[in-house]
DNA sequence: CATATTCATCGCAATATTACGATAAATATT
DNA sequence: AATATTTATCGTAATATTGCGATGAATATG
């Protein structure tokens, strides 16, 4: 049907950039990834691939996945390739997710 | 082909709710939905469809997610449906959110 | 130069998600 | 009792995601 129409336009810049990094990190695989790379500081696919329970060319696509996100950078040295948090990102994705999350209301609901 | 294994064993019930949390949070009209919920406190199933640029059985489709994710409850007040954030879960969820963007290395990395 | 290593990408299959309209279910209203 | 209102669910179609194996691309090593 029309599944497919990205109402991209109906919803704010944030709205959009939230659903965004939450997507990233709508995985197990890639909450684990990140962990990784936030005690690890810096390392390689190879691994990430050890320390998984799925292939290697599968955490290849979630590793693409998170660094379209902008949570992750790559940057290639010889054969393999280094991957690690980009902190910019991970502290603005952090604000904006903080930012939602303090929105708790102080009156309770009426209803439920 | 296998796609379908969920290694759910693989990965700590840490890992598995915050990809939870983040899957129910990772579609820009659930960001909305919440986003309506933190600003409104209570609500129901037809103010947000009225907001949103999506028809009455999506939005209840979205708002099934959300709860079943554990962020918003909903209780039947006669033909209609009352939803409001779960506070309690809100919270946690915000707390296990803030634990794993709180981890950023002070370490700068080496490679990126 | 040949081979090895490492990672990305392709191809494919299984499943999940998203959207809509139609309809059911439940209560409210006349 | 009949109709209206409100929300949930069903059915279906389009697309996205996830996974694996195979292969390609690039650098390293012998």
């Amino acid at each position: 049907m029309n599944m497919g129409i990205s109402k991209t336009s109906n919803y704010t810049a944030r709205q959009l950039e939230l659903a965004k990094i939450a997507k990233a990190l709508s995985h197990p695989a890639r909450i684990a990834i990140v962990q990784f790379l936030l005690k690890k500081k810096t390392c390689y696919c190879g691994d990430i691939v050890s320390e998984l329970p799925i292939v290697q060319s599968t955490v290849s696509q979630h590793l693409k996945e998170l660094k379209a996100a902008g949570l992750i950078k790559g940057t290639i040295a010889g054969t393999s390739t280094c991957y690690c948090i980009d902190e910019k990102n991970w502290k603005s994705s952090q604000q904006l997710i903080a930012a939602l999350f303090d929105k708790i209301p102080a009156v309770k609901s009426t209803c439920c």
